[in-house]
Formats: structure tokens, sequence, C-alpha cells
RNA sequence: GUGGUUGUAGCUCAGCUGGUUAGAGCGCUGGUUUGUGGUACCAGAAGUCGCCGGUUCGAACCCGGUCUUCCACCCCA
């Protein structure tokens, strides 16, 4: 063997069968966001480098691939910044471009340019690959697919009430029973930050916050602290340390700790809203519950913060999450645009599936009939029955060479196609076929005029 | 970006404190079975032991570097 190829760290290739099971889940995601009245865009695969750097924090502009520029780009450098050999000036001279980060700013970014042919409120979604130089990890690509649905141009909290049902019936439909759609509000959060007197610090609070299920409520605590958030602000957060009961329960205690915020009341308002409307309409398969510790790391959120996990006894990080942003456009020069979204990602769902044997049997069946090649006449036979099957839509195949039966039904059972047909010299002499199930053994003869009856019987 | 971990046949992995021709199971190819796969038996092919360098009479094994894998952190889908 020559010298062994290789992909880049993070990507993978994607065998037939991973392939259906990944376009199963692109399928049945899909029909939903069109049942829910979201229209398909796509955007570049690359932007311009100051249309994403500064949307995702520092921590995310590292994070974002960048283009190298064509041509003679080391002697448009002036001497200064080149000599500097400082990765963070010289970078921006010779990158222009980058890779899409995530589909929400470049999203932003599509209806401030189109925004005189858009309807609103616009509802969109779209599937597509965004790439992240991150160290992978478990359910962690560098290039990975999201599909998203966002609505911008509506205020109304009944957008946020159909993305939770949104999630609910694509999962249902996934056959993923017990996922958990978590729900928190940033205005929440800024309103205990606001009331604890750490509104400054409202980042950095809700970063700690964050992690209480990960690390516990002591190392919450002692990251608040080096964060220079005082003891006694720490003190008056702490009911949310511990806080758990029913939704209606955690709210009333929400209400009672913000009743002086009036940013936090209004997030308690909104967060109410939300559940009553749920429990008023109901949801199949999910679970809908507060979580006030849910933070997420972007910073253009708003109003609802929604992450998504995976079933109990599954460890994966979460398989979606969104929220409402009510200025994203803003930094692209329109004004008061509210949207709000939500994101799968595909990946992990994948992963998840396959880990609970989600997938249906059907996914990775391709070709439905293959027929045995046994030389020139009965090949010329089989490929006038193979052109019949087909124009009745039946995925079929013949072997190409009269290769020993053997080899032949050996192929057909590694590819799980279901049925083999036989046309030899008898066969040939007598107008007929032999149809193999190859799950159950058994075998039938057809005439060629009953080619619709075997059709049928699929 | 920080710290750790992994790499041996197509796949999953053995390989003792460094010592001749590197092993197994599965898979693959052929045969038992010249019109029947999924079971059984027999035989066979297949590896510059991730890559580069060093130590040594001698390296899959020790040392350094590098790439890759997975994990924790950071962050996140």
């Amino acid at each position: 063997m020559a010298q062994k190829p290789s992909i880049p760290k993070g990507t993978r290739d994607f065998s037939p069968s991973e392939v259906g099971k990944r376009n199963y889940i692109f399928n049945i995601v899909k029909k939903h966001f069109k049942t829910f009245g979201f229209q398909p865009i796509e955007t570049p695969s690359f932007e311009n480098s100051d249309t994403l750097l500064g949307k995702y924090g520092d921590e995310g502009d590292r994070l974002i691939f960048k283009i190298l520029n064509s041509g003679d780009f080391i002697s448009k450098v002036d001497d200064v910044t080149y000599s500097s050999k400082n990765s963070s000036t010289i970078a921006p001279k010779i990158t222009e471009k980058a890779l899409r980060y995530d589909l929400t700013v470049p999203f932003a970014r599509y209806v401030v340019m189109h925004q005189n042919e858009i309807d609103f409120p616009f509802k969109r979604y779209q599937i597509q690959p965004v790439w992240r130089a991150d160290r992978p990890q478990k359910g962690r690509f560098r290039e990975f697919y999201q599909c998203d649905a966002d609505v911008v141009g509506s205020k109304s909290l009944l957008q946020e009430v159909e993305l939770v049902q949104l999630y609910d019936a694509i999962f249902s439909d996934l056959g993923l029973v017990g996922t958990t759609i978590k729900l928190n509000n940033r205005k929440v959060l800024a309103g205990i930050a606001e009331v604890i007197g750490a509104k400054h610090l409202l980042v950095d609070f809700t970063i700690a916050l964050d992690k209480l299920d990960k690390i516990g409520k002591d190392g919450v605590v002692t990251e608040m602290l080096n964060k220079g958030i005082s003891e006694a602000a720490i003190e008056k957060a702490s009911p949310l340390f511990s806080l758990s009961g029913s939704n209606s329960d955690q709210l009333a205690m929400l209400r009672r700790l913000l009743s002086d915020s009036e940013v936090g009341s209004k997030g308690v308002e909104e967060l109410e809203f939300i559940l009553n409307s749920i429990v008023e309409l109901g949801l199949q398969s999910a679970q809908l519950t507060i979580d006030v510790t849910l933070a997420r790391g972007l910073n253009y959120y708003t109003g609802a913060i929604f992450e998504v996990a995976a079933p109990n006894g599954v460890q994966m990080g979460s398989i979606g999450g969104g929220g409402r942003y009510d200025d994203l456009t803003g930094i692209f020069g329109l004004k008061d645009v509210s949207g709000v979204g939500i994101s799968f990602g595909l990946d992990r769902i994948y992963l998840v599936l396959d880990e609970l044997n989600l997938f249906p049997k059907t996914v990775e069946q391709d070709v439905q009939v293959l027929c045995v090649n046994f030389g020139e006449q009965e090949a010329m036979a089989s490929i006038k029955l193979i052109t019949q099957l087909r124009k009745a839509g039946v995925a079929s195949d013949l072997y190409p060479t009269s290769a020993k039966m053997q080899k032949q039904m050996k192929y057909a059972n590694n590819r799980k196609i279901p049925y083999v047909i036989l046309i030899g010299a008898q066969e040939l002499e007598a107008n007929s076929f032999v149809v193999k199930n190859m799950n159950k053994g058994s075998q039938a003869t057809f005439q060629f005029t009953e080619i619709s009856d075997f059709i049928n019987s699929l």
C-alpha cells in the first residue's frame, strides 16, 4: 500500500448506510418544518470575515475557520505588521473570508440584504453544514450539520410556543421519546443579576450558574467569587442553587425573588405564558421544564432560551437549542426586527438514535430485487424484467457477471436485498422467473405475464 | 487554546522486563457443494506495528518530535 490517505481532524466520511440514516432524519425534520409553515433558504459556505467575526464572542472568533486570501497575499501586508509575527494582527489582513460558523448570523445577514423582498413575519428553515475549529470530542465535530428554523419580524410569544411544539413533533416522529426541552429566559437572568446587584457581571454570573449540574453548588460559588461577585450577592441568589419542584413552584419562587426587578418580572411573565400555553396544548413525547441554570453562550439571546436534552441514560450534550434575539439584524443595520429560532444538532441526534437503536430497518435497504446472472441470454431476459420493475418504481439490479451463484447470493445477502430473482435456462424456456425471499428462504415461481402480481406482492 | 489518552491485517484487539520468520477472532478469497446466501468444516491471501528522528549489537516495545483518536477543561450542536 502506498501512503495511507487521511481526512482532517474532526471530519468524517459517510458510508451508504450512514447517508441513508442521515437522510431519514433530514426528511423527517424537513417535513415538519414545512408543515409548520417554514420556507427553505440556503446561504454560501463562506462569508466575508467581518460578517462573522465579533458575533460569537472572543471564544467564538477563535473557533472560526478563516480562509486564506488568494494571490500574492503576503506582499500586501505592511512590513510592521508582517514582522510583528502576531497571528491575531496578521490574520485579518490575509483572510478576508471565513467558513460559516452557524446558520443564525448568516440568516440575519440574509434578512438585512433581502429585507425589501421578504414578507414579514418570515419563517425560514435552513439545513446546511457549519464549521468550527474546535477540538473534537464525542458528538463534537469540526464539520457538522445544523437544522435551523427561525421566525423574524414577530414579537409574539406564540412563536416560542409553536417552536416548542415543533421540537416535540420532530422528536416524537423520530421515535425519540423522553426528551426534555429546557426553558429559560434571558430577562430572568438579567433580573437576578440586577436584584443581587451584579448587573455588570451578568455574563460571568450566568456562565457560572450554567455549570450547576456539572460542578455542583460549591463549584459555582467558587467560580462566582473568582469572577468578582460578592458573597452577599451569591447569598441572595442562593435559592436558585436548590431550585426544584414543578414548573409552577419554580415560577412562584422566581416571581417572589424578582418582584423588584422590572425586567425580571417581564421574564417570569413570558415563561409563564409559554408554559401555560403548552399545558393547554399538550405535548406528544417531550417534556417542557424551567431550568434557570440554562444560560447558553450566545450573547445575542434576549428573551426565551431553549435547550433540548436527550432522553435519560444517553450521554450526550444538548441535541438542540435556540432562543429569542431582539436585535440580531441590528448589527447589520436593520433595527427593530425581533427573531426567535431553534436549532437541531443532526449529528448528535444521529448518535442518539443509533445508540437507542431507533432507526427503522428499512433505511438501510436500498435495492429491493437482485437478479442472478446465469449467462448472456438469461441476463438479457433479466434486464427485460428489471426494466419493467424499475418502471414500476421498484429498485432492482442485475448482477453484472455470471459469477458463481454462491457469490451472487452472498452479495445479495450482504447488501440486505430482500428478494433475489433467478432466471436460468429452465425459467428461460418456461417464460418464468423464480423469486427467492431472502428473509424467509422461501421461493415462488411467476410467469413473465404475471409481473404485476409479483410487484403487488412486494 | 490547556491537560491527559490512543495508534499493530479491511474491522476489533493480543503481543511478557527490547532478542530470529509479528499473532487471534471476525471479514475477505478459494474449496467441501458445477442452480441457492445467512450455519459447519478445510485451505489461502493480506501488516515498512501512524509518521519522522534518536538510544542500542538489536526497537512494535525505550526516548524526543509530529499527526491522529478519545476524554476532561474552555466553549458548544
